[in-house]
Order: structure tokens, then sequence, then C-alpha cells
DNA sequence: GCGAAGAACGACCGGTCGTGCTATATTCCG
DNA sequence: CGGAATATAGCACGACCGGTCGTTCTTCGC
């Protein structure tokens, strides 16, 4: 790996941490250049635009939340254990970052809500992608015989994505002792109702 | 009422109408005042700073909120259907805003969560307020004998937020066409199960 | 080890930001 | 109606924004 790319890589790392805590319409190429120890325009040679950056950083986030949440539940059981993988994994996601800044994607579906543009493109596309990829754990979950044949996989994954939006607020905005207790407590429940029944 | 009381009051009407695209942060006096037909130094002469006016913005949106969801369904009787009106105008208030922007308390959730300040402060006593309000009517529906006596009434409060922020998602990000008819399935299924068993 | 390619620099651009200050216009009260 | 209080405008400030420049320093293939 050159020189060049690996300062790039610094920068891109940074970056993503940084966005974590104000956004990525928030990231100012100041701030980042001085965090990484080089001048602005020296970040900036690395870039075409800003906007290209926060493609970057964007596509690291999800490459991220593919790594540490997605493909270790993979490797699970397949059933109702990879469902229960997910969302642990998830939950470890949002309440990770060492307690700074939230969940990169929670945020910018506030952020990107009404702003168009190809950053708001890949981070449809990323969202969509991640309830496909509850509501097909699911489906295996059926094929098994874990759960209902007639549950609806995408309200499944409609509500997994709520409870842990609901987690994000309650841990990080409300600082609330019982977060994590809550979260665990609606999955299971919403687990043991898509059981098949006895 | 004077005439600086009404312009005031314009300026924070527009300016939440702004916020709710842009945010609180995102909020800029120049752009406000080009809105409201004034010139920045004479809109900012009404506030003695911008944060203020950020308090004064968001206070706002909580009196709306309270005029437009808590209130009317305080006129409900008192039990199941009051919980129902809650939820019902929670999501109006939601998917309101004809399609533009997105509920300000649940962007701001984001915006602050880790953001110290008054606004932050002021963020997260309305939105505790919001949970107990959910907890309090729960609560009166056990007491009436329609929910379980045994519900918990901030697990039920919990997972009403969840249903919420994914409806918001789902509806402005996501643009789904089921976006509202999941909100709608979840809660039902949430009000269900927390029934008194016959 | 040389020369080209790439990486980083500092200065600077036009703008916008929030926030003062001072002066003028408008409203309000007696 | 007049004068005090208030509301608005104009202007300037320092800081920062994303982005461009020409230049220098460093890496790297031959």
């Amino acid at each position: 790996m050159t020189k060049g790319e690996e300062t790039r890589r610094e920068i891109v790392d940074r970056a993503l941490s940084l966005a974590s805590e104000v956004g990525l319409e928030g990231l100012s190429l100041g701030n980042l250049a001085a965090d990484v120890k080089l001048s602005k325009s020296g970040l900036f040679a690395h870039f075409k635009s800003k906007e290209a950056l926060q493609l970057e950083v964007l596509q690291r986030a999800i490459d991220r939340f593919v790594g540490e949440v997605v493909r270790p539940a993979l490797v699970k059981p397949r059933g109702e254990p990879r469902v229960a993988a997910i969302f642990d994994r998830y939950l470890a996601w949002i309440s990770g970052r060492e307690r700074k800044g939230s969940c990169l994607f929670i945020a910018l579906s506030q952020e990107y809500d009404d702003r168009p543009g190809a950053v708001r493109d890949l981070l449809v596309k990323s969202q969509r992608d991640w309830h496909q990829t509850i509501a097909r754990a699911a489906r295996i979950a059926i094929e098994q015989g874990h759960f209902r044949a007639d549950l609806d996989v995408e309200q499944f994954a409609y509500e997994v994505v709520g409870i842990g939006m609901a987690f994000q607020q309650l841990y990080k905005l409300l600082d609330h002792p019982k977060a994590e207790q809550r979260a665990r407590t609606a999955f299971r429940d919403l687990v043991t109702r898509s059981r098949r029944p006895a």
C-alpha cells in the first residue's frame, strides 16, 4: 500500500469517527485536517470534493457495519440463533463507539431525509439492504421451522429497527439506565410471538 | 399584542418550519431573516443569541406537539381509547408537515445526543415527558381494566416510541408505501398483547 | 541515485456564519 | 400631537466555510 493510500485511509477513518459526532454535513475539512495533522489543502487533494469524501466515509461505515454486525451473524446457525445474533450485534453497534456519538445510519436518516443527492441515495440503499438482511434471516428461521410460517418478515424487520432506534434515543440522549434492558425485553417479546406455536 | 411581539412570533414560526428541514444547528440567521423579510440584524435584535432563538423554537415545537398530539387525546375516554388516540395523533404528527422535513424531536435526538447545552437539556426534558405521557395513559388503561395489571407501562412507552421512529424512517427516508401500515400493525399487535386476558 | 510522479504545504479566493454597534424609522402612550 | 420606547436597518468585525492556486518536499520505479 502506497503512502497516499494509507493517509487517505487514515483520513476516512478519522472522518468516520468525527461524523458520528457531528454528522456528514457538520464535517468540516479544516477540523478534519487538523485532526489528522494535515493542511486543509493537503487533505483536500485526496478528494475531488467534499461530497466525494462524504460518500467514502459513508461507504466505510457500511463496510464496518457489515463486518461487525452482519458477517459475524452469518456464521451462526441458520434460523433463530442467527436472528438473535443479528440483534445482539446491532445493539452492540449502537451502544459502541465509546459512548461518543451515535449510530451513523440512524443519525443520517434524519440528516438526509429531505436532502437529495448521492449521499442520500447511498444511505437509502444501505438502509433498504439492512431491512432486507433482517427479513432474510427471519425467512430462514421460518424455513427452519423456528418461526411461524405466516410471519410477515418485513414487518419483523420493521420492528427490529424500531427497537434499535428507540434504544439509541434512550441510551444516548436520555441516558436511561434500563435502556438495554428495554431493548432486549422488546426483542425477546418479538421473537416469542414470532415463533411457531407448539 | 405589540408589533414586536407579533414579528417575534412570526420569526419563531418560520424558524420552526425551517428547523424541521435543516435542524436547529443548521438554522442560519441570514436565511431566516430573508424568509421573514427582515435584515439579519433586525431579526437578531429580537434575541440575545442564536441559542436563545433555538430554545424558543424548540419550546414552540413542544407547545405545538402538546396541542396537536397530547391534548386532543386527553379528551378521549380514559383507557385504551386514549392510548389509541395518542398513537394516532403521533403518527399524524410525524407524517404531517406537508411531506417536508421530519419530526423535529426525532431529528434533534440525533443532533443533540452528544452536544451539551440548554437546547439539549430542554430536548431531554421534553422527550422524558413524552415517554411519561404514554406510560401514564397506559397506566390508566390498566386501572380501567383494559390492559393487563402486570404490564410494564414504561416498556409500553418505549415500544410506542420505537414504532414511531421506524415509521419516520420508512416514510420519509425510504419512502415506503406500506410505512403507515407497518406502524399500525405493530401498534395493534402491541395493544393486543397488552390487553387483559379474557 | 536520478528523475518523474505523487503528496503536502501555505496563501488566498468569494461567501456565510453569528454577533456587535450606531443610526434611523416606526410604534405606542400620555 | 409629541416625546419616549421600541423596532428595524446598515455596516463592520472576526472566524470559518469549501475550494483553488503555485510551490516545495517526499516517495518510488528504473
